[in-house]
Parts: structure tokens; sequence; C-alpha cells
DNA sequence: AAATTACGTGAATCCGTGA
DNA sequence: CTCACGGATTCACGTAATT
């Protein structure tokens, strides 16, 4: 049995209280290295805090994918996100959810994070276990990859479900002052902005190859953790990859059991988990994340009705005319686009902006049409 | 029967193509008063282009739920568990999912919106009944409900779904020109921020209490339509409450079909859309992108005199060459074809666009041909 | 040396039409 | 129905190469 796991942080590192039931301590800061559902049948009921769960998504991709520049997307398409059909995937993904949620303590809550593919099958069956959902949370990434093809809008977001063990539980953990202070003293709302995993966090072997195809980042695990996670606590990952949530749990002062398939991936976990170093107050207090700048396309004002389709706008002088079209285009002799470019073509530039180039008439006064986003933004307020 | 509607806009007040079933057209711009799955029989089957539907999420619903035999389920009883009552939802769900596919074409497109109390169960059902994710969308509140109690993050957001009828169905509507240049330049992200219904858009009875508790903005609704429909086109919501989608149809150059079982939503919805002013034509014009542009072969080219035969084209840097042939295809060290396939083949790719690969002479300057392809439209001028 | 340009890449259900 | 083929299509970063 002690070779189908790896240690891979000293046991007792963490001198806070730790909380947990003789019978796990065996596996704390380790990866059992098999299936999910067997490994998980070895713990102890009702002993963990906390489970963080990135299943397969069961992507379902069909043929390959260029980039238009003829370059190939080194897409998902590893064995163990295959699945036969959706009641296969519904059946896995109930089994482990089962497994999990008898070694769940009675106030501890789960998160689990996918994509359209199958958050909605995995969102029912947690409803249907009897699961609470608390939250679903979006993480919205800063860099997606882009829509390559022009057929559907950009994917730029992830979805995480955060769910109570039960209906009744109402003593779960979640640090709300942390988070508030976290987010500059509002709230935090169920949307994230954080960068995917990239640059140096990425795991790459030997060749320069990345060595798990969806890597999560630091920054998603560090939030989720900080939430609703105290240190000592126990955090349960049934498919640790390259140890994402171990990384972030030894960093926090948190412990962990890991349950993953693969070795390869097991083996860069322990390494990468031993190579972590818990951070002290002075670093979290540097891990403040950064407020989404409030980013308003032209759009948005004709929606907002703050300017209307088939206005005229007109540059300062108002020499030049144009006409503003319903998905925020402008047309002007002939030229279309968008404020920028009409804007550009008109004065023979290469560039524009047409934020401060485009004027409209209001209350017999013209005003440039940033004065109008200014307004939008305003009413906006500070929390976008 | 005819009380059993309300007729809230003109017919035939939209002068752009309607390519409609005759059978369709007595309900066109109204709203039957009904239950949604009764009404949805009385409609012709692939006869819509778009749904947008905001279904009750509610659990313990007030009125009716069908199962998929269309007998009613029994009032929202106390004493019912959780899984009956998560058994009585999906009921409902599936059959008015089913009533809704039969009547959309089959290159339509639906949206549902919902938040996690029920949009896991939808879209699990979605997919079950054989729709098609295109993508999930975060509708982000600039101005949410705060969380009172500090037990969960804030619930900024709620998600839709957009699905066409088919796996296979290719050709659904999707203005992604549209929303680019809305988007200043950008294609549009999956994650849209728009503030929720307040202020004078939020509809009011007399006492000064709003008339729909879910009233949903008009800004979500112009963005749906404007990216997956075109003028013309027929929306049905099933669900339509107090109208916004109808309100924002008229505007948009659309027909709309609502059914709402609320005379009293009913009433307001007609209202209001009667208040509604359509847009003109020129403000409804959209991007169009290269799709949508007349085909000019290359041998036209050739025919205009813009390209002679025996010419020879290069790559940008002018490493690669070929000769012109009479008939439109290109020579190259044996290799002959269009202009794509001889580009494809000396690079050794897959796939090449012949028209931005290749360029040529003019005025001692190189020049990619595409732009003198842009050159022969514009001599074309509008006539195409 | 500092600044600029070029290149690689990420959980992706990614073309449309006519014969 | 399949098949052929014209030709349309990308954003934010990190890192390396170049000026």
């Amino acid at each position: 049995m002690s070779q189908s796991r790896i240690r891979s942080a000293p046991s007792g590192q963490t001198s806070a209280a730790v909380s947990t039931t003789d019978a796990l301590s065996p596996y704390l800061d380790t990866v059992l290295i098999g299936d999910s559902i067997a490994e998980l049948e070895k713990l102890p009921p009702k002993s963990v805090d906390l489970v963080f769960a990135d299943p397969p998504y069961n992507l379902q991709l069909a043929g390959a994918l260029h980039r238009p520049d003829q370059s190939l997307v080194d897409a998902v398409d590893d064995a163990w996100d295959q699945f036969d059909s959706f009641a296969a995937y519904d059946a896995f993904t109930r089994a482990w959810l089962m497994a999990v949620r008898r070694v769940l303590k009675p106030n501890g809550t789960i998160w689990v994070i996918g994509s359209y593919h199958n958050i909605f099958r995995v969102g029912t069956i947690l409803q249907d276990l009897g699961f609470w959902i608390l939250n679903d949370v979006v993480w919205r990434k800063t860099n997606p990859m882009p829509n390559f093809k022009g057929r559907r809008f950009q994917n730029a977001h992830e979805t995480l479900i955060w769910a109570g063990r039960d209906e009744g539980a109402k003593t779960y953990t979640f640090n709300y002052d942390a988070l508030k202070a976290f987010n500059e003293d509002t709230q935090m709302r169920s949307d994230w902005l954080i960068p995917i995993c990239s640059g140096g966090e990425r795991l790459k072997d030997a060749e320069g190859d990345k060595v798990h195809p969806t890597q999560k980042p630091e920054g998603l695990l560090h939030r989720v953790l900080l939430a609703s996670s105290n240190p000592g606590d126990v955090i349960l990952d049934p498919f640790f990859g390259t140890g994402t949530t171990g990384a972030v749990a030894k960093k926090l002062g948190r412990r962990f059991v890991g349950i993953e398939r693969d070795a390869t991936y097991a083996e860069a976990a322990r390494a990468r988990i031993d190579a972590a170093r818990p951070l002290d107050a002075e670093a979290l207090e540097l891990m403040r994340g950064k407020r989404a700048e409030t980013r308003i396309p032209f759009g948005t004002l004709i929606e907002a009705g703050l300017i209307a389709a088939g206005e005229i706008l007109t540059d300062a002088r108002g020499a030049v005319l144009a006409r503003v079209r319903i998905d925020g285009s402008l047309e002007s002799g002939g030229v279309t686009g968008s404020i920028h470019r009409v804007g550009a073509v008109l004065q023979g530039a290469e560039a524009c902006n047409g934020w401060t180039y485009w004027h409209a008439s209001r209350d017999g006064r013209i005003v440039v049409i940033d004065e109008l986003r200014q307004r939008m933004r305003a009413s906006l307020g500070t929390s976008a």
C-alpha cells in the first residue's frame, strides 16, 4: 500500500490545530495513486473539511482545429476525457460524488469546476444526491483562447459550483470578512477575474511540453481555499492532476489528500509541492486580487439607451457625419466599422480613438462620446 | 380563441422579408394567454427562428406543472421531499422544451436563462433532448443585490444557455461581425456586463409597485437578438411575462410570439409593446463580414484585366513564384490548381487562402491580390 | 542596453455551399 | 446523403529574437 501513494510533505509540518480523525492521518499530505472511487473507499467517513474537484469535462471534440495561421490547436484528447455517452458520464459523476460525500464532514463543502460540456450534469447530480448549492461561481479568464472560426462567442469562462453536504448544514466555513478585505472592502462577487495558468507557473517536462493539459491556476485555488477553509483543514482533491490544490494548500497552511490515477502527474505534483513553501502573513497580503477594470464597449451605450441607433455623430467641428447602427458600428459615405475604424478611415489615418473623435448633440450642446461613456461608468458604480 | 390572445402590434408592420409559414401568421406579434405547453401545441411545427425562454425557477411553483404526458402535477405539497420536487421541475422542463423543439426550425437556436437553482437541470435536459449547446453565457450584473447575511458570495450573475436544435445544425444565425463591431473590434466574449432592469425601464403599476418580479433588462435581449436573429425573424418567448422580448423584437424589426399565463402580465406587455417604436431600416443595418460579401472568382479578375494571363504572382516575400493561366488556375513547379490549392501545396499546408497569400507587382509595389479583388468589388458598386 | 518585433499557445464540442 | 472545394478565421500574455 505504501507503494500506492507518494508522501509529498512531512506530516505535522503545520502547527495549527489539526482536527482530523486518526484514521485519516496516514493519508495526510500525500497523493494516492489510483482510481478516485477505489481510493476514496479507503478513507474514513466524515473526515475531510473541504473537497475541490476538477473532473474530466467530457469535451466531445470532433476533428482537428486550426488557427487562422494554420497552426494546430493542441486539443484535450486524452483517454481520461472520453466517455461513450451522457449516461456513462452521469454514472461516473454520480459514483465519485457519492464516494466523496461519504468522506466529507457534515459541515464540509465541495467545489466542482467544469465547462458547459459537463457542469450542468454535475450540478444536477449534486442536487439529486442531496448536496445543497451555495453559489455558482464564474471564473472569468483574462486571457482565454479565442474562437478561431467566428461561429460562437469566445468561450471566456468556466463555472464552479460550491455546495454544502446537506441542505440543513449552516455552520460551513465561509471567511466573509477575509474575502471582503481581499476585494477592497466590497463583498466578493460570484464572478472572479483570474488569468489562466501559463508562464513560469505552468509545469513543463524535459522537452518543454506541458505536463498536464488542463493545469488550473494557483490564483483560483487560492481564492477557493481562502474563502471556504481554515488553516489546518484537510482539503481533498479526487482528481489531483499536477497538484495545484496541494501546492496552494501547503502555501496557505492547509493539509491535503490527493488522488490521481496517472503516476506521471502524481510524481510531478509531489515534486511541485515539495518545492512549495508555506507563506507568511506578509506574503499573503501581497496576493490581493486585482479588481476588474470596467471596459465599456461602444455598443453598450446603445443597449443602455445613452446613444440611439440611427443617431448622427460628428467630429468636433461638426464637419464629418456618421450614422450609428444597431450593432454599435458606424456608417459614413459607404465606410462602415467601429467608431475607431471609421474615424481612422475618414481622416486617412492609421488609427483613431473614436471615443475622443466622435461627438453627439445633447440638449443643444455638442458632447464628446467619451463623456457619455463616463456617465455609463458612473451609473455602473465601481463594481465592474 | 380570439379572447385567448392579445394583438399588440399590427401585423405587417415590418416590411422586411418575412419567411414564416402561413399557419403561423395569425399568431405573429401577439401574446397568447394560457399555459405554455398548451399554447405551443397550437403553433405549426418548424416555424420559429429563435426561442428566448425565462422559465420559472422557483421550485415551489404556484401553478401548473405538467409531466411529459401532459398530465397535471398535483399542487406543490410541503410534504414533498427534495427529490420529488426536482423530479416535478424536471418533468415540467422536459415538457416545455419538447414542445418548443417541435416549433423551432431545424436551424433555429434557443436561449434559456436561469440561476443555479434551475439552470443545471435545464442544461442537462437540453442535452438529453438532443439540443446542442453552443455557448453558456454569463450575464454579469453591474448592480446585483448584496448578500445581506454574509454567508455566501454575492450572487452577481445569471446564466444563459444558447443551443442549436440539433447537433448537426451548422447554419444557425450568428452575427459574428456585428458583435465584434459592437465590442470595438474584438470578438464578443461569453461574459456580458449589463445592468439589471431598474429606473424608468422597470414597469410599475398604479401603486408604484413593480408589475413583474423578474423583469429582464432590454439590454440583455438586445444583445441576444442582435447576435442570433435577423430582421423579420420570428422570436418565440414561452414565458413572456411583461414582454421584454416582444418590446426589443419590435424595436429591432423582428416578429414575436409570446405566451403568458398571467393576464395582468400579458396586458402590461401589450401596452408596453404598443408604445415601443421600431428603429428605421438604416439603423438596423449590421456589420457584414467577408462571408456575406459577393463571391468573386479569381478568373473574374483576369476577365476584367486586373490580372493578366501569364503574369507571375509571388508570396509576400517574393520567394515563391507562380504563373497565372488563362482559366484562372495557377502553375508552379508542376503544381497546378486554384490559387488556394497551389498556395497550400507549396506551403505544405492543409489549406491556404490564396487571396491573402498571393501578391502581384503594381507600379513597382507589391500588392496582395485581395486588394485587387476589393477594387473589383468597388467597381461593381452596390449592385451585388 | 533598451526597446521593439516576432512567435508560441491556452479544457474548443469552431465553415458554407453547391453538385 | 456525401463529397468537393472555395476561402474565411484569433486574443492576451509570456518569452525569444531582433533592432
